[in-house]
DNA sequence: GGCACAAAAGAAAATTATTTTCTTTTAAGC
DNA sequence: GCTTAAAAGAAAATAATTTTCTTTTGTGCC
């Protein structure tokens, strides 16, 4: 059996082939929002219903495989989770990259001074990409 | 004329009372969602329209006076713009707060990392506040 | 202070986004 | 293969946001 409905069945999610593909945009694209993850699925499977892309998208994350990021000024885009790492949106061409850069500094500095016991952190920035400029 | 109406003006938005009261709003509470902003409104201008909520809104992030904060698992809430600072989340009370960090060292070495122009930063943490625990 | 007018408010309808309900289909364990 | 709980799909329902249109009002100007 492929990995990837491996990776559903350790969410507790029946292995579907509607699923197997969204876990599959996710990996390939690394960010999506429901629009596409909709028009792409539909070349696929030309009756899928919003409906199942909604239901399928809180599903996996109530079960921890994927969370919404939710950028200023665009659609949100869902990701699978994985290490920690912060967002670059190019607010020119809307490309988002993962930066795995340590952000260990500001949280540790909120942290004091807030009082705060801080648990996620969510970070995005925008600017534009080397491309675009 | 008071201070609120000035702002108001500096923006190129007229100064009406519904306008007034948001800004005050935003000025008292610091940060405030669509739905706590109509119940609000709805005490001190009984027809208020949600349709007035938005537009407003909508009004006044084109014209540079407030911004959106887009928070994880929560509703969006709205801001006056101010200098750079990180909000702080409590997943428990569910209180925002402003935090003046400085936030340069992430900035500075994710631009460095991604090859980004960084024009803005959006940084979101969530935890536990000292009052929770 | 009163007038003129563009802009804003309010009401209702329209649109868009998301969720729910219900029936049919299917993945997974035996 | 058979059983069954879970998922898919269709359609309706709900929620969120925007648009349209008419009435009202803030602001500049006399």
């Amino acid at each position: 059996m492929h990995e990837t409905a491996e990776l559903l069945k350790e969410h507790h999610l029946k292995a579907t082939p509607q699923r197997i593909k969204i876990v599959s945009m996710l990996e390939e694209y690394g960010h999506i929002n429901i629009e596409d993850l909709y028009s792409e699925m539909l070349k696929q499977f030309p009756s899928v219903s919003l409906a199942t892309i909604y239901k399928n998208i809180n599903q996996m994350i109530e079960s921890g495989l994927i969370q919404e990021v939710k950028i200023p000024k665009t659609k949100s885009v869902f990701e699978l989770i994985k290490e920690p790492h912060l967002h670059m949106v190019c607010e020119n061409c809307g490309k988002i990259e993962d930066i795995c850069v340590g952000t260990d500094k500001v949280i540790e500095e909120a942290e004091r001074l807030s009082g705060y016991r801080i648990k996620e952190s969510f970070i995005t920035l925008r600017g534009t990409c080397p491309e675009c400029r």
